[in-house]
DNA sequence: GTCTATAGCCCGATAGAC
DNA sequence: GTCTATCGGGCTATAGAC
C-alpha cells in the first residue's frame, strides 16, 4: 500500500480549524483572507480552489459545525429514556464541549451567522435545539415538567446553560463547568420541573 | 425667548440612533460610514466634527446605551424590599424594554463590543449585571435563595431572561413578552430560589 | 492543486470651500 | 458646523505560471 505523500485534504482542514477559530475570536468581516492565509499557511490560490469565495466558506464551516454537535448530542443520548436523563445528558454535553472544545461551542453561541447567511434560519430552529423543545414537550405531556409554553420552558433550560458558559469562556467565572455541573444543571432542571 | 433654528444635537442624535439602529442590525463592521450618511441625512463632515473617528462614535453610543439602562433600572427599584420584589422588577425591566425598545435590548445583548473597544469588559462586569450578582448574594444570605455560586445563579437567572428574548426578537416566539412575562419569572425565579 | 502577483473595488478619513 | 470631493490603503477575487 502506497503512503499518501501530502493529502490536499491536509490542508483544506488546516483552513477550516484556522478560519473556524478566527471567525469565533473576531467576527468574519474582521478575519481576511490574507489572515486565513498567513495564520494557515495554505495560499489565496489553494482556498479559492476550494471555495468559490469567503462567504462558501463560511457556510461550509457553519454546516460541518452544526453536523458534529448533532452527532455527538445523538451518542449521548444513547440509554436515556426519561426526560430528567435526556435533557440532563444534553446539558452534560453542551457544558462538556465548553471546556474541551471551546471554540465549537463560541461558534455555536456566539456566531453572527446573518454575516455570511443571508437567509439564515435563526439558530433555534438548527436539529438540536428543536430537538429540546420537543423533549420539553414530551415532558409537559408526560407531567415530568411543569405545564406551560414549550418555546418559553426550553429557551429556559437552554439559557441558563448558554450564559453560563458564556461567562465562563469570557473568563469571568473561575470554577471549571465540570466541578459546577450539578449545580448548572440543578438550576436548569428546578426552572422547568413540575411542583412536587 | 428665542426659538433655535436648527439644534445642531438634532442632527448627532439622528446620527446615534440611526447608527446604533445599524450597528445592531448588520454589525459594526458592515455598517460603513457611507450608509451611516445616507441612512441619516447627515454628511461625512458633520460626523467628523463630533467624532474622531468610527470607533469614537461606537464608544459614544456604547456608553450612552449602558448609562441609560442602568437609569431606568434604578427608577424601577425605587420602594422595592426584598429580594424577590428586586429581581422581579429587573426582569420586567428586560422584558419591558425587549418589547418597547429592541434596538436596545439588541444592543445590550447581542453587539460584539470588542469589535470597537480593544480594552473592553465583558457585559457581565457592567454595572446592572454585577447588582444582580449583588441581589442573588443578599438572597443567598438571607436564605430566600438556594445556597450556591453567585455566579452560576445570577447567571442562571439571567440567561433565561436573555435567552426568551431572544427567541422572541428573533420571531420565533409568537406571544409577546408582556403576555408571557409571569410564565418566564416564575421559571427564573425557580431556578434560584430557596427549597421551600 | 498550488502558488504569486495584481486588478478592481469600497472603505475610513481628510482637505478645503462655504 | 456642514458640505463635497478625493486620497491612500486593504480587501476580495482573479489570472496565469508551474
Amino acid at each position: 500500500m502506497k503512503t499518501r505523500k501530502i493529502d490536499p485534504q491536509d490542508k483544506i482542514d488546516r483552513v477550516i480549524d484556522v478560519a473556524r477559530r478566527l471567525f469565533v475570536e473576531k467576527g468574519f468581516h474582521n478575519v481576511s483572507i490574507p489572515l486565513i492565509v498567513k495564520t494557515s499557511g495554505v495560499s489565496t490560490g489553494a482556498i479559492y480552489h476550494h471555495f468559490a469565495n469567503k462567504e462558501s466558506l463560511a457556510q461550509y464551516i457553519h454546516e460541518k459545525t452544526l453536523f458534529e454537535f448533532n452527532e455527538m448530542l445523538i451518542s449521548r443520548l444513547v440509554g436515556t429514556t426519561t426526560v430528567y436523563q435526556k435533557l440532563k445528558a444534553f446539558a452534560q454535553l453542551v457544558l462538556d464541549i465548553a471546556e474541551n472544545d471551546p471554540v465549537l461551542m463560541q461558534y455555536m453561541l456566539f456566531m453572527r451567522h446573518d454575516e455570511f447567511m443571508s437567509d439564515h434560519q435563526p439558530i433555534c430552529y438548527s436539529e438540536p435545539f428543536v430537538w429540546v423543545q420537543d423533549t420539553v414537550a414530551e415532558g409537559m405531556a408526560c407531567g415530568e415538567l411543569r405545564q406551560g409554553d414549550r418555546l418559553v420552558s426550553a429557551a429556559a433550560f437552554t439559557g441558563i446553560l448558554t450564559r453560563v458558559i458564556e461567562i465562563r469562556l469570557s473568563g469571568v467565572l473561575p470554577a471549571s463547568l465540570a466541578d459546577m455541573s450539578e449545580e448548572i444543571i440543578t438550576a436548569a432542571w428546578q426552572a422547568i420541573r413540575a411542583e412536587k
